[in-house]
DNA sequence: CTCAGTGCAAACCGTTTGCAGAACG
DNA sequence: CGTTCTGCAAACGGTTTGCACTGAG
């Protein structure tokens, strides 16, 4: 493992060893498949990369590891309500950045805005809100999607009114 | 229940007269649950809101009257990651309009942001993708808890190194 | 009358937890 | 060696589903 290890592998090593937590077989494996994705990852898809190597990883493990590299900074828990989570590293050149989420695919592409910044700092001023992280997620259909000739189903047969 | 009936309890019963489906007690009950309150409604508060009333009502009723509701464009449904779902009508006069969640007390405040519609087209040109809808969410410290003295937990403790 | 809706309880599914045994430091 | 971690399996909690019964049309 150590001869391959990703170099962000050896951030999460120094996070443990800072705090006396044990540096496991385990723990860099599981870092090592977040940080060698450059996607945004399930448990699941965590858990079958890790099925191709030696050792038996178990799913608790795998929960517990995300929890420390969650709290360590070096990964981001996302939900785009697909009813369950999704982990993505913070180790790319976009620091903060949104998401555009298809809805055929399910691909995810980040994106940068300056303006929703300003949109925080307006909302400070006008409600006296105090922000400390937000959230900005575009569902629709992406760009080979809509290629490959798939459209929004427009939902016609569902709405009797409009916003009286 | 028709006496006291909320107005637009007329439209979701509308709704449901439209497509041949029944128009029960137990509908009606959680609908006026739905549309008497402004905020932002989770299925135990739907629920023990409707405890009051005199029938019982069971949970599953609750969740596949919500799917309805959804459906009709009548509600719309909320996932603010706390690990279950939000319900909230959309017969306000804000027909789109973003989040601003406190960290400390859970209050939700709604807000309008053009800049997020400049946003999305700005997307769609330079990504090519087609925007369906979007959910702009900011988590922080609202005005109440600010006042009464809450700062938001630095986590300074938790991060060792800078996005390289 | 008939077909969909309801309540109950069991099933689901992602996630969390308890515990005996293994590993790190 | 003591403490923490791991794997397993059971527990959890919100949501969904199957089924016999009730009720709307």
């Amino acid at each position: 493992m150590s001869s391959t290890a990703h170099p962000f592998v050896r951030l999460f090593s120094r996070y443990l060893r800072e705090r006396g937590l044990p540096i496991t077989q385990q723990r860099e494996a599981i870092a090592q498949a977040v940080f060698s994705s450059s996607g945004h990852l399930s448990v699941e898809e965590i858990e079958s990369t890790l099925r191709g190597g030696s050792e038996r990883i178990g799913k608790a493990t795998i929960y517990r590891t995300l929890d420390l590299l969650v709290k360590s900074k070096l990964v981001e828990e996302h939900d785009f309500g697909e009813g369950f989570k999704r982990y993505e590293h913070r180790l790319s050149r976009q620091p903060v950045h949104e998401h555009l989420i298809c809805l055929e695919c399910g691909s995810v592409t980040e994106f940068r805005s300056e303006e929703v910044e300003k949109v925080e700092s307006r909302v400070a001023r006008e409600y006296g809100f105090e922000p400390s992280r937000h959230r900005l997620e575009i569902y629709g259909l992406c760009k080979d999607c809509r290629k490959a000739g798939v459209e929004l189903s427009t939902g016609g047969l569902s709405c009797p009114i409009e916003t009286v």
